[in-house]
DNA sequence: TTATATTTTTAGATTTGTCTAAATTTTATT
DNA sequence: AATAAAATTTAGACAAATCTAAAAATATAA
């Protein structure tokens, strides 16, 4: 099936918030779609219509599996391009989600399975979030909290849950990207803050609100 | 300024017209995009009212310079996006002008300048088109038409005007691409059918049909 | 130059996606 | 349980882009 550029936003928020809370109501989707709540329930009519959604008027909805699987083809299009736009292009990750939301519109599906083919077939996207494949498949990968991590074991930064420039600028300055390798050697229980090791740097100490927001899974 | 995808397109398909006849005409106009001639004069009184063309009621219809700039960064994006299809993701060049309709309409100008810049700025698309600057500058190449060529002569293949699945099976046969040096052997005034040996092949003959449609220019 | 044909425009309708304001339904509170 | 508050939907409007059918302007031809 085929979808607007309108309908396809809708179905990637009402999946994203339903992952969240199980079912959705019209009044978080449109604080979430910057849009006003009688819209909202005017485009579920439509995908109601369509079949994407299980829908009844004043009890809330949620994308049954011909939603999800519509809804991934757009999450999936969208990591594919931050990631050529990242990889590729070399933009700043924090520059990326306005354009890749432009360019997951784009309706040819030879164009993606070559671009994800050009990429490399990645799984994960520049903020770690992970790209399913053509059948919907999501990879998963076991992540954990920095801050929640025992000391002494070797990790992998995976993730990163606060995408801002601020957030970038910082970890620019520890040297801690994706795929960064590390080791927390120390917690300080007055603050928070850990005392970590990046791989081929000196040690150095992060605030716990850093840590909250970095996702690390063990080694291989 | 800003524009819909819609004005992109007519703002896009009234330059090419113009480029051949001068002036556009509704008529014309509506042919070119495959819908109505009322249609046409309704996007005529936006466009004017944008100031991108002179127009006056049954008086036909040109761009002004805005215009064309506006044209230029079109075909621009088009054209830079199809080198991309078919270098970097290696789709054939008969298959990437509809997937180029879509991309053309992103609008972040860092995207194209970053596009460029990662395609080597190249001055010429898959086609042999000349790619635009971001100025709206044109790259010029004195072409000729193969079939007017004179004989002994060598000369590279810079463009070819018919872009058919049809036109491209039968270049590949030959071994023509966009590149391809190559001399007139001889003319065969029955048919006008043309002898041409081609860099590192042996000599074959080629329609006058075909060699209406190919482009070349002489060695540097 | 008058009649006919062609081109172009207008008038009014349609679709999609949005909105405001009012009405309805559900939920929470006293 | 009655009432107030919050959430949701309906009714009706609007803008963009398109269409059909009819009217108006221009071009062509006898």
């Amino acid at each position: 099936m085929n979808f607007t550029t309108s309908e396809e936003n809708y179905i990637k928020s009402i999946y994203h918030l339903q992952q969240e809370t199980g079912t959705v109501n019209t009044n978080s989707l449109a604080a979430e779609m910057q849009t006003r709540p009688a819209s909202v329930t005017d485009m579920l009519k439509k995908l109601k219509a369509k079949k994407l959604l299980q829908y009844e008027r004043y009890k809330g909805f949620k994308l049954n599996e011909a939603g999800k699987k519509a809804a991934l083809d757009v999450v999936r299009k969208h990591r594919l391009w931050e990631y050529f736009l990242v990889e590729k292009l070399k933009f700043d990750w924090d520059k990326v989600h306005p354009i890749a939301e432009e360019l997951e519109h784009i309706s040819s599906n030879e164009l993606i399975q070559r671009l994800e083919k050009f990429l490399g077939n990645p799984s994960f996207d520049p903020h770690g979030d992970p790209i399913p494949d053509r059948n919907g498949k999501i990879p998963v990968l076991n992540q954990q909290c920095l801050s929640d991590l025992p000391l002494k074991k070797t990790v992998t930064v995976s993730s990163v849950s606060n995408q801002t420039a601020q957030m970038l600028e910082m970890l620019k300055h520890y040297k801690i990207a994706l795929g960064t390798q590390l080791i927390v050697q120390r917690k300080f229980d007055f603050d928070g803050s850990l005392e970590i090791k990046v791989l081929k740097q000196a040690a150095c100490i992060i605030s716990e609100q850093v840590a909250k927001n970095v996702f690390v899974h063990y080694d291989q």
